[in-house]
DNA sequence: AGCGGTTTAGACCACTTGGTCTAATTGATT
DNA sequence: AATCAATTAGACCAAGTGGTCTAAACCGCT
């Protein structure tokens, strides 16, 4: 159960007047603690350690620590959504599954090639507690880890995924393999590389490990 | 850095002599405690509390919070490995790719379906800090996350597994599969969901998600 | 210069952590 | 029954946690 501070608007803790804007020091060392562990484990007195921030300062901006965790997701997931826009205004609802499907791994591998630490903050909120997930989701109109489930939907329908799959279980794979998609990636890739990798999933997407006539 | 105990013998703690053969109550308290929280969150306090069980005395058998987990996974490994001897004797080293990963598949699943805090326990082993799991490992003479190397080198050499993918990439996309196997089950399964969840993961492995002529 | 609200610093609090230590209890052996 | 080692109980410790609170410092204003 959280306790939430009593005469504290988290609110105002949202947007533009968001305090960790005007204090990089201060973002840079939340982004680091909370990409690094979870939200029980991660350390306030290392965050105002690293920022050279005194305690007070903290829970008089931020309220306590659910504060400080609301303030970042709200940059990092503005960030996200800009990042992802300009792909998702072009190529969304296109009839070629495997194409957009390629596409979203190429951006998503990029977001994360960017900044390893923006994919670790997004999975490290996957695996929060459902309670703090939904206290963070309340203060967003929108769902910021949408789901495949149109995508595949339409694919199935229109027989570009073999019906012997049920959408259930082709979710859950994409869902696993983008979640851990920094695996396929080792710490000193080229952008050769890169693509390299996102053509050998897509391939196994499409048409499995097998040696077969392929198209 | 880990600190251990001077004066205590922590290999009289595996094998026969292992005290947690000896106290079921607590085998099962420290089971659930390492099977939901990685090593550094798990709280002896909160074992000895469910284990009805002293702080001294647990000092005493084990020595340290370490002296604990390598007794847990002294028994948890010589289970998943007997587990696993049926299957690996019989099928291993077949010219058939698929179907020996099939039948890894089947008795990994099943293995998980048989007490699912076994599958989380090695995960959180997984996870851990490399010094943690090199402490463990060289209390153990073989390495029991054996990969799938060998297996998929022969399958590329034999033509089984396209030569279009790298040996890396296929491991490192069968090593997220499995041990991501629990999300492929819902916890109210069938068996008969089981095992077609199995025939789908295999078929996508295989053949790839895409409609085109099956073999 | 002096006022008044905002921001900062850090001592302090209750609580939990892994670990230590001593004293009491238990249990087998003579 | 007496002895002595193995075992148990739990008070205690230093360190770390999120959070509180007061007093000082800062800053814009008239």
């Amino acid at each position: 159960m959280f306790k939430f501070k009593k005469n504290f608007n988290y609110l105002g803790l949202l947007g533009d007047e968001n305090p960790l804007l005007r204090n990089s020091q201060l973002l840079e060392a939340t982004i680091n603690e909370f990409s690094q562990k979870k939200f029980e484990e991660a350390s306030l007195n290392d965050i105002i350690k690293n920022a050279n921030m005194s305690k007070g300062s903290l829970y008089h901006h931020f309220g306590d620590k659910f504060g400080l965790y609301l303030s970042l997701m709200d940059i990092v997931i503005k960030k996200k959504i800009s990042f992802y826009s300009q792909f998702l205004e072009k190529k969304i609802d296109s009839g070629d599954f495997f194409g957009t499907l390629k596409e979203l791994v190429r951006v998503t591998m990029e977001f994360m090639f960017n900044d390893k630490r923006m994919h670790h903050l997004f999975n490290r909120n996957l695996e929060a507690s459902d309670e703090l997930k939904n206290q963070i989701l309340k203060f967003f109109s929108y769902d910021y880890n949408q789901g495949f489930g149109d995508l595949i939907n339409s694919a199935i329908q229109s027989g570009q995924i073999d019906n012997r799959f049920t959408p259930e279980f082709v979710a859950c794979i994409l869902e696993i393999l983008f979640s851990n998609s920094h695996k396929l990636l080792s710490s000193d890739n080229t952008s050769e590389e890169l693509l390299e990798s996102i053509d050998q999933l897509i391939e196994l997407m499409q048409f499995g490990f097998s040696k077969n006539n392929r198209r």
